[in-house]
DNA sequence: CGCGCGATTGAGTAATTTCAAATCTAGTGG
DNA sequence: CCACTAGATTTGAAATTACTCAATCGCGCG
């Protein structure tokens, strides 16, 4: 039986049978509403959560400056948490909100290091996820650095399709560091180029 | 007996003398002088390196835009790789130079995953390890992205004050997507408020 | 049909970059 | 030990680029 974890721990080690619901029966599946936050800031983070369906947000707003950087969208087979709180057991530093309607797995530490210290595959997917994390946020941070605002969202755009329509263009903008009016400038051109 | 790589894995689990003798014995010892590349754009990234003595910097050049960016330095008890080159088994697309003399420890991925597999302690070491690497660069793209040049920067003296008289400014400020030229200047300005 | 959120547009501004040149510094060889 | 040189930093002035602020527009939802 095909499951969207399976298919994603997969990707790493194969797995049998009773494997996998070995590892399913240690999360719970949870559901929230649009526009429903699913970790506050100052909450403690005690799930991290592997999306079945739905999108979400990642945030933090900076009061003094009056502005919101986002961290990360997830959307369908995607991880999402604050990691540093989960991984510390201590409060939540940024929120996390759904941007619409979600259907979650959520897993707790301790069942996280249970499963770990079980099945050594489940620690290796969660090394192997880890790193290939920081690979994809060092080409970011290349990206945020070196590229003009044209370059992050053209990337953007090749590499999240299928964002585009499901979430604001100014939380897109806030997630690459650029302003909403800038992005708004940049997509005009984008069409005059096409039709013209 | 105390070894700077046994105290780090220490940090996550603690080891038997005969665990860390088993983990050591994957571990080739590597000596660079000043100056010398560690990998190199286009190689295969064979290993992996765990720092001993010395200091290394990874960085990629934009031939187009005439410009480099620094992705890390490394010291002391520092890891430091092409991560995705590395696990991928393919050719760096980055290049990491020695800005001294250095001595490293290195590991190939065979080796890392043989480790890994024997040993659980270690392939969890691994998962925390990669895991707070995430925690560390999303704060670094906040930073990068929400913070003045001279936050950055500052930012950056706090934290690793002790690679200030290391490496040259102007890695520095390829580092924080600032120019040297603007480095310069607050560094200037702190001097004046400082003596003024 | 109207309300409200999100997107667009324009004008002016502020910040940092770029370019060019001068100055400082550490390491090297005589 | 000093002079020299290449590398590193500093400085100034001009140019650029994206931001901010403010106003308007458009569209989907109730």
């Amino acid at each position: 039986m095909s499951h969207p974890l399976r298919d994603h721990i997969e990707t790493v080690s194969k797995l049998s049978d009773s494997e996998f619901d070995y590892i399913l029966s240690h999360f719970v599946v949870k559901k929230f509403k649009k526009h429903a936050p699913l970790i506050r800031e100052g909450e403690i983070a005690k799930y991290e959560y592997f999306v079945l369906k739905g999108c979400l947000r990642s945030y933090k707003t900076d009061i003094v400056k009056d502005k919101e950087f986002t961290y990360n969208f997830a959307a369908e087979n995607w991880w999402i948490s604050d990691q540093e709180a989960f991984l510390e057991r201590s409060t939540s530093t940024i929120t996390i909100d759904c941007l619409e309607e979600c259907e979650l797995l959520g897993i707790t530490l301790e069942d996280q290091e249970k499963l770990g210290a079980n099945l050594w595959k489940y620690e290796h997917y969660l090394s192997v996820k880890a790193t290939l994390g920081n690979v994809a946020l060092q080409k970011r941070l290349h990206l945020m650095i070196m590229g003009t605002p044209k370059e992050r969202y053209e990337n953007f755009v090749h590499q999240y399709p299928y964002l585009l329509s499901r979430v604001p263009k100014y939380f897109i903008a806030s997630s690459l560091g650029v302003s909403r009016e800038t992005i708004s400038r940049l997509y005009r051109s984008n069409v005059r180029n096409v039709t013209n």
